[in-house]
DNA sequence: AATGAATGAGTATTCATTCAT
DNA sequence: GATGAATGAATACTCATTCAT
């Protein structure tokens, strides 16, 4: 059974390149696998999506993508970390800095909101979370300690520095955060519900709903002074 | 427990009363099976629910379900006719017959549409289909046919109306008629989806949301004019 | 419980014409309900018939056809008796008032087999006894009973006849049916499976198959002497 | 409880067996459920057969028959090519190799079929097809590609073969393949079906019918002048 | 006699997760 | 670290048979 001499063609190859590219590869591994995660979440679900899916997309085998993620829903938990958290606090920083008139700060939120998340594949999140809160109430808890709270924090504050400079008429503060989520909320969730699936409904143009939103928004906000001086 | 004197009625028809009373069954057996099936799909999602819990939570078994409505497919359309379709219809009566200003119409419909649709299981519906559209895109199509479509026109026309009596600023309508859903339709997925898990999020007045959103939206849409008199 | 006076109405209606065609069909229903289920049993074998098309096709409810025949399995042997057994009788008949070369006789027999079964859809149950015998023993051992072993007898009769007679070679009687049995049912089987699903296999000629058949087996089994002569 | 003395044996090497026998399990997988699949495809039919009794008897589970073949008509479709279609190639080799008289050949080819095909398990996919053709047309036109054109043409060309070569008489070639398929084909589906049941039917000794079926058909078949010289 | 509403056992296929290698 | 073979629970839909009317 012994192997007197092997051919050297086999040695010259995996040693010298390999390590390095495998440390690359490795590093960036729970990079891919988020993405590959983050893309199929999007389009199916949490609980249609497939791990095997996943991993395949991802380029690794279902066994490696369990050992980097112990279940589907740390998965799920690391993808919004990795999407979501991080923007929210950004959104908070440009809040805490701005001067002047928050009517613009706010313009400036919702704006980036959307070319940030709303654009982007991340937006689907929050139709994946509308979905499936009920069946999987630890998800539900995570998401909304993690995002709707801090959104929600983020602009109840800015509201109310609104009112407490005069700028806006005074109003019950939580509901108009409410409503003003709605619409930028309902966009995201349509694009990556019924505008996905070509069955025929309307179109949107987000540009457009943008720009009516804030400007119907603003001029319902702003306090009678300065509306009819506009 | 004694029942002293049965009314003759009982005995004089004993072949009349039976096939009635099956007949009764007969036809409140769709009804039954339409309720169960409500409740679980707002509850669990389309693809979530099973067919058998349905059947079980109107009384009966899993090849009756299937009497009445030959695919879990057929059983949503079903629901979804019964708990929308008829609603959409009497509002687009009530739209037609309304004389006088538009803004005040505009709040009755949402008003209405709150309380019939968004306070009861049905308003559920929407959240299940933005879950689960791209996952069963023949129902999606449905959906836009049905309801959707119907919806956007109704509001459409309405905005219409009132930029033609120059009571409304001339705006993008289809855009609106999304900024105008949204808030509404935000908070009938809340309510179905984290306000129904307990979870710990923000908790929404619906009265105090939709008076905000009508303010706010009706100062905004309202002509110059006519929102400076006020 | 007593009626005391019905209304005239329900007696002018169905007393007249109804009973007498009530009748003719009552009495007709087992012929219509063993025709229908003859077509479909050989169409798609016993396990996948299901009853209610039986019913369906004989223009009866379900229920009635369990008024008839107690069981799927009875009705079956219902259809085998009605299909079969008459046609057997009749060929033992013939073959025993038959005077004369029993090479002709034999000619006979096979030539009206093919014709009044083999042709008929009475043919597939062959197919189906073969595809099911051990699923439904109990319905192998009744064909077994009633219908391979009356044929097996006639035709052992009919060759030891004609070995008696010098008019064939003396062979292994037992085999020899078997030989001679097998093109026929082999043309019958092929017609009932692979030529009823146009998947573009061979296309039989009955007409030639049996002429073939007949021929070469008669000159392989008469004796030397009048073979020869031919 | 204590191990003494571990062998060395495993210290030295355990990268190198253990994957070896796992290897070994999975290349033995397919054959393993092949087997079984063909047993109970025999025993049963194709639609009476359950998947999760042809993992049990091949030792695996459900899921893992799924994982080497991916619906059970797949399955069914592996085991006749796995059963038959080499069987075919081999005696399509055999035949065009052959020198001499086609007579001798004919005998060894249905000699050879019996032995291979109609002894084994194998027999009983033909049972099989007959069962199920007209309800699944697809496995049907697969069985008619792979194994009906193949037999019907090497027979085809034997037969024309001996015609020919002036020792058979002109015959209707494709009616006489007809001819000499089927008593063959009936001792193989009487065996799969009735034999298979102990219902009392006359039992078969399959040797003896061979040698009839031979005798007659060659009788029969070859031209006047040499037949009666035998 | 006739109906047809109701039942519930039975089955192919999928997928998150584990673990031997 | 990485693999991928193996598992088995879970679920829509069918159909013979029953029985109240």
């Amino acid at each position: 059974m012994a192997v007197p001499s092997l051919p050297p063609v086999s040695r010259s190859e995996p040693a010298a390149v390999s390590p390095a590219a495998r440390q690359r590869r490795k590093q960036s591994r729970p990079q891919e696998l988020l993405a590959a995660a983050l893309e199929l979440f999007v389009e199916k679900g949490f609980a249609a999506t497939r791990t095997e899916e996943v991993a395949a997309r991802a380029g690794v085998s279902k066994g490696t993508l369990y050992l980097y993620y112990p279940s589907k829903q740390d998965l799920f938990k690391a993808v919004v970390r990795e999407s979501l958290v991080a923007q929210i606090h950004e959104a908070a920083a440009l809040s805490a800095q701005h001067q002047g008139p928050v009517a613009e700060l706010l313009g400036q939120v919702l704006q980036a909101w959307w070319q940030r998340v709303g654009q982007s594949t991340a937006g689907g999140i929050a139709k994946i979370m509308v979905a499936e809160a009920r069946n999987f109430p630890e998800l539900a808890a995570f998401y909304t300690e993690e995002v709707i709270l801090p959104i929600q924090a983020l602009l109840v504050g800015l509201i109310e520095r609104g009112v407490a400079r005069g700028e806006f008429r005074p109003v019950p503060v939580e509901a108009t955060v409410h409503v003003l989520i709605g619409p930028i909320l309902h966009m995201i969730l349509y694009q990556h519900s019924f505008a996905a699936c070509a069955c025929g409904g309307p179109t949107i143009e987000p540009a457009t709903v943008l720009e009516v939103q804030l400007d119907l928004m603003l001029r319902g906000l702003l306090a009678p002074a300065v509306a009819c001086l506009k």
